[in-house]
DNA sequence: TAAACATATGAGCAACTGTTCAAATGAAAG
DNA sequence: CTTTCATTTGAACAGTTGCTCATATGTTTA
């Protein structure tokens, strides 16, 4: 008991199963992107902007009038997409006109609206 | 220039563009559902936890020990993680056994990990 | 019964995030 | 050149989030 009391850290319940599953899992370093990946989906108005987007070129005044923001609103998000390389720029005269640059936004998109189709 | 001056809402650039893809659209409170269940794996700590699930079922003292954190650190995140129906519990005596919820899981993971290959 | 244990929960706090506002670019037109 | 316009950017502020700590549940064992 107080030798129990000294040492405070945690005993492992199952220690063969967590040194097999240390050894499978991918790096921490690796999953943390990946969370920093689907951060970026996180957001009504960015999978609002990638939904628009999925149908059609558009620059960002079309986008700020469709989703009803400001184009400076609009302008961040955007900033943040392309930098996870899931929007790309095409620039005309002043205008600016985004499009999606990924294969995998729609696959993404699709999966998370059949778990939620099912749930 | 005056006219100009009291209208300052923002013409629209495109607008049979924009009506279009907003005819087009899934509803605003659609996607935000999707954006919301994106949310959940848009932490590395969630993202761990869904990776460690996907090869065995784990009690939370494992995930614990597996992740480097406190039980109740872990416990809070995986609430979360029932409350996206991502992940389910089985209770054996005091022990509680966590596990994947749903195929998909592994599948927007996957994904996800292509995306990054890529990129 | 009481004690030990695995997990869950609530409050509190530091860190992060999305929007607004004002100002700056940069490009076309007068 | 100057003006106008589309977009971008930075600072600031409110709202959110994940962890810690203390405590509460619920279960097993002594």
């Amino acid at each position: 008991m107080a030798r129990r009391e000294l040492e405070d850290k945690p005993e492992v319940m199952h220690p063969d199963v967590v040194k097999k599953v240390a050894k499978c899992m991918p790096a921490d370093e690796e999953l943390a992107d990946l969370a920093e990946l689907f951060k970026v989906f996180g957001d009504s108005t960015r999978m609002r902007i990638l939904s628009a987007l999925s149908y059609q070129e558009l620059c960002v005044n079309d986008l700020s009038v469709l989703l009803g923001m400001t184009a400076s609103a609009v302008s961040h998000q955007l900033k943040t997409l392309r930098g996870a390389k899931l929007v790309r720029a095409r620039k005309d005269g002043k205008v600016v006109y985004y499009s999606l640059d990924d294969e995998h936004v729609n696959a993404i998109i699709a999966i998370g609206m059949q778990h939620m189709a099912e749930g």
